[in-house]
DNA sequence: CCAGACGTTGTT
DNA sequence: GTCTGG
DNA sequence: CCAGACGTTGTT
DNA sequence: GTCTGG
């Protein structure tokens, strides 16, 4: 599954990555997002050219009663995410691409838990599968989202069984058309072997406040 | 008809 | 909002 | 995802 | 054990 990444690329370089219309706000570099934070995501709302947004990572359904009681979403299912009634209306028409330069997972090793950072094999920039969703309360509207996962590749295996769908350049385009009800669930598999690298990192990525580069770094190996 | 759920993860 | 269960 | 809290009373 | 906060 997918629940801490980081996002540390300068804004021109991600929109370049993404052909977007306006850069990004002035991002604070993060190794260590975790639920609840305020995220980058790319959308294209109504045509034109894909744009830059930032909304709270947990995808809140538009007919959550109460905000502070509902349940937060961090991801969906790949394999069930055009059925389900808290995602199928994002997942048909509000799609979006989350940038990321690399993911944890943690790997259950008896009672430990290990985690790992897995980040592009080649470039510096994932583009996850995402839905995007606006609650509209009295206080004004929240937007929220969720990662689209899917079945672990070979390398994840290893790991864990779950990762985020990691979309190819080629395909952002596809995934951000909501115009009309074009079928995307091609798209919902896990990504080639090739794509990624994986190494162990430090447990101190375990407290979602540390939020410095070392987190991404190789654990030495005695 | 109304009431209540609506999700993922991991763990057992 | 929409679907399922009672 | 993991870490950390998880409660009431009365008083300041 | 379960929920909330980061």
């Amino acid at each position: 599954m997918c629940g801490r990444y980081a996002l540390h690329s300068r804004p021109e370089v991600i929109a370049l990555a993404f052909g977007l219309s306006e850069a990004p706000a002035t991002l604070v570099p993060r190794f260590n997002i975790a639920p609840a934070a305020e995220v980058l995501i790319v959308r294209r709302e109504t045509g034109g050219a894909p744009r830059p947004a930032l909304v709270r990572w947990g995808l809140l359904p538009r007919w959550a009663k109460d905000p502070k009681r509902a349940a937060k979403l961090n991801n969906a299912r790949g394999e069930t995410v055009a059925e389900k009634p808290s995602f199928r209306d994002a997942y048909r028409r509000r799609r979006c691409l989350v940038p990321a330069n690399g993911f944890y997972e943690w790997k259950r090793v008896e009672s430990r838990k290990q985690p790992y950072y897995v980040y592009p094999a080649q470039g510096e920039l994932f583009a996850f599968a995402g839905l995007w969703e606006r609650w509209e309360g009295a206080s004004g509207p929240l937007e929220t989202c969720a990662i689209v996962t899917t079945q672990a590749n070979a390398p994840m295996q290893a790991i864990h069984d779950r990762m985020p769908v990691i979309l190819a350049p080629r395909d952002y385009a596809r995934w951000l058309d909501c115009s009309a009800d074009a079928e995307v669930t091609d798209l919902l598999v896990p990504c080639r072997a090739e794509v990624i690298r994986v190494h162990a990192v430090s447990t101190a990525v375990n407290r979602a406040s540390n939020d410095v580069r070392e987190l991404i770094e190789p654990l030495e190996q005695a």
